[in-house]
DNA sequence: CAACAATATATCGTTGTACGATAGATGTCA
DNA sequence: TGACATCTATCGTACAACGATATATTGTTG
């Protein structure tokens, strides 16, 4: 049950993750994966069969675009913020701080109201 | 586009905001909408299709009991917490922080190293 | 050199939550 | 009486995240 609280908990944050992880420079997909594991620690593990998909709608959506680049060995999909990227970083980034305003406002007296131990 | 994000927002934090409710006393669910609502303001619209099934939920992993009342003309489910459900309020809200600290860490960089407009 | 781990992208079926629509019942007020 | 708010509930749909799996290349180690 608890398992499921954290899967649930990426649902829909998880491309502003992504996005954000762009906003710092170009990116290719396992890299990224690796920047997002890093900072979520057990928290956050993003699979790739999770990115992917996201990747390929972020870019459907017009929020990036993409460019292979064949000249070292193995090859990569770098991926780069558009300009309706940035925008959307930003709006989203200030929606998600009023979503976690309204939970803290519902949390921090929740806490509160509960027995010490 | 924008939509879904606000609507995936809430999967997976959605229950714990039911039982802050609930830890403020118990409470039946037309008031429960009502007050996540009241909170949510524009951002969480609970929808009666998306809470009841939810209390349900909650009901039979233990976190919460209830209660018919036939008392006063209009029928009332009350709800409480058990003290299962107490212990999953903390250790979620715990989760909670930990999980919007790991944004935070990606999205405070990434705001910054967008051109200021 | 062979075996194995890491790098790199991708797809597929399953699961589960939130939504909107719908239903049905009671109470209040004009 | 008719409209509206209260109150609980179910159903089909949409869709994101998961785990498994596939495939291919490069690096490491016995």
């Amino acid at each position: 049950m608890n398992e499921r609280f954290e899967r649930e908990l990426m649902r829909g944050s998880l491309d502003l993750m992504v996005l954000s992880v762009l906003a710092d420079g170009a990116n290719y997909g396992y890299l990224i994966q690796k920047r997002v594991r890093d900072v979520g620690g057990d928290m956050i593990k993003l699979q790739a069969g999770t990115l992917y998909p996201l990747l390929h709608r972020l870019e459907a959506d017009g929020a990036i675009r993409s460019k292979w680049d064949h000249s070292t060995g193995r090859k990569r999909k770098w991926y780069e913020l558009t300009a309706a990227g940035r925008r959307r970083i930003r709006t989203q980034a200030a929606q998600w701080d009023r979503y976690t305003a309204c939970i803290q406002q519902l949390l921090t007296p929740a806490l509160a109201a509960l027995p010490v131990k």
